[in-house]
RNA sequence: AGAAAGGUGGCCGAGUGGCUUAAGGCGCACGCUUGGAAAGCGUGUAUACGGAAACGUAUCGAGGGUUCGAAUCCCUUCCUUUCUGCCA
């Protein structure tokens, strides 16, 4: 949630960034001032009478302790009307602070300056490429025919007890799963990240906090008995830790990572480019989240970068980095990178990781403050990233590692798996 | 699921209708003290909104109500803890 101080003083520059995104913005700004200007006359006219009426009370008490019990009934007299005044301008403001955050929860996080114009993936800016793109052999396969020719994830069987997009992993693919995961934590733990786990169900308030509810709802898996959401990553139920929060600055920053399964109900997603593991509504995902001073967090988004980097050097996988669009940009976004693995059988990039700074537009709605070096209260800024997301990377080993002997496991996961092959 | 007890500031914790302007403690900041630190002593220290400011208003889980006046009384609701039941 942008924050309404800010749009009061700036409106010209918010509705140019806002264009970035293809959205023509200057309408709402311009309810939101005109929210925001109610909201605070409501307020101002509330404020006197509610001084008034104290003022009386006040009086009267001291009618009343000093035995002067006429002059205090003659005084109730006055307060007569207050009362329903107060009732009817407290509706008013009540009523101008909920169109304000209706208005507000429309608005999406300005993008940064180096964000590129765009309408939709294919404007993503490539900023970084790494790794090479091995030559496969004759009779290479994508990862689903791997998966099944050395009966190592169960497409079907999932699809049978669940559903389709609810994948069984099997054997040496259940090992790699458990060891991608370990590795990761691994290695954001030596990065200082502090390992978590977290429920992976959380309720509205955290739907919101996070900015998932209400533009996604439809996004999330949702447990009406209970009321309560399946979780579509683990920055959900890890950024609302905080939530409410007022830190001091000394804690700064925070730097959380925590495995989760994610579930998505990916509405409306069809077709060859959902085949075996590139799209599902169960996968797993390790992810960082940090808390940062908002001096920081530009610096920090870099740092993130350049730890996933690390990860998939070490992996010895190819990719690249994409800096997204206008058009691709989320909803919640500033500024966000993707890492896209090259999948060699399928011959396309697979989005393995997004990084995002979100500055305050997270910490608005999470309210979730530090107090400065100079006493003053300021809203952090978040961030978080994929460290990384499962399926794909497991698909990229697959494909990328393929020999006619089998699947050779990158020598980073061997001392995890316990296995140097599947075959 | 049933019963009981609770929800108070950054944290802990007192507080049963009007100097509560929320005691006390911890923490934090500054000062004194010290060769330096710790301890000790002193001073200060909630949040949000409105206002150029002075200042005002709100907030004791949330929402209503009673009252001139509510942290305090009443109703509704959410949550937590303990016990019982069920259960990995």
């Amino acid at each position: 949630m942008l924050e309404v101080a800010h749009i009061r003083e700036n409106k010209e520059a918010f509705a140019k960034a806002l264009s970035k995104r293809n959205i023509d913005a200057a309408t709402l700004l311009d309810q939101v001032i005109a929210a925001d200007e109610l909201r605070r006359n409501s307020q101002s006219q509330l404020d006197e009478v509610l001084a008034d009426s104290n003022k009386f009370s006040k009086e009267i008490g001291m009618l009343f302790k000093s035995g002067e019990a006429q002059k205090a009934n003659l005084l109730k007299e006055k307060t007569a009307g207050l009362k329903e005044q107060s009732k009817t301008l407290q509706e008013q403001l009540n009523a101008a602070t909920e169109e304000l955050q209706n208005l507000l929860y429309q608005l999406p996080n300005v993008p940064h300056d180096s964000v590129p114009e765009g309408n939709s993936d294919e404007d993503n800016e490539e900023i970084f490429r790494e790794g090479d793109i091995p030559e496969l052999h004759d009779g290479a396969l994508p990862h689903w025919e791997l998966a099944k020719k050395y009966d190592i994830i169960d497409f079907e069987l999932g699809t049978k007890i669940t559903g389709a997009g609810f994948p069984v992993y099997k054997g040496k693919g259940a090992r790699l799963q458990r060891a991608l995961i370990s590795y990761f934590l691994d290695k954001n733990t030596a990065a200082g990240y502090t390992e978590y786990q977290v429920p992976h169900l959380v309720n509205e308030a955290s739907g919101f906090g996070t900015g998932q509810l209400p533009d996604k709802e439809g996004q999330m898996y949702h447990v009406t008995e209970d009321d309560l959401y399946l979780i579509p990553t683990a920055e959900v139920p890890v950024t609302n830790m905080f939530r409410g929060d007022l830190r001091s600055h000394s804690e700064l920053p925070i730097a959380c990572t925590g495995y989760t399964p994610c579930f998505r109900r990916e509405a409306g997603s069809y077709g060859a480019h959902v085949r075996g593991l590139n799209r599902l509504h169960q996968f797993d995902k390790v992810e960082i989240v940090r808390i940062e001073h908002p001096d920081n967090s530009a610096a920090a988004l870099d740092g993130m970068v350049d730890h996933v980097k690390t990860i998939l050097q070490e992996l010895e996988l190819p990719y690249r980095i994409l800096r997204l669009c206008g058009g691709d940009l989320g909803f919640t976004s500033h500024l966000t990178y993707d890492f896209e693995l090259f999948s060699t059988a399928q011959d396309r990039w697979l989005e393995i990781s997004s990084v995002s700074n979100f500055l305050t537009f997270q910490a608005n709605r999470l309210k979730l403050r530090f107090k400065d070096q100079d006493g003053q209260n300021k809203l952090a800024h978040t961030l978080n990233g994929s460290a990384l997301a499962l399926p794909r990377v497991l698909a990229g080993i697959l494909e990328n590692c393929q020999t006619p002997e089998g699947i050779k496991i990158p020598k980073a996961l061997v001392p995890y798996c316990g296995f140097d092959m599947i075959d």
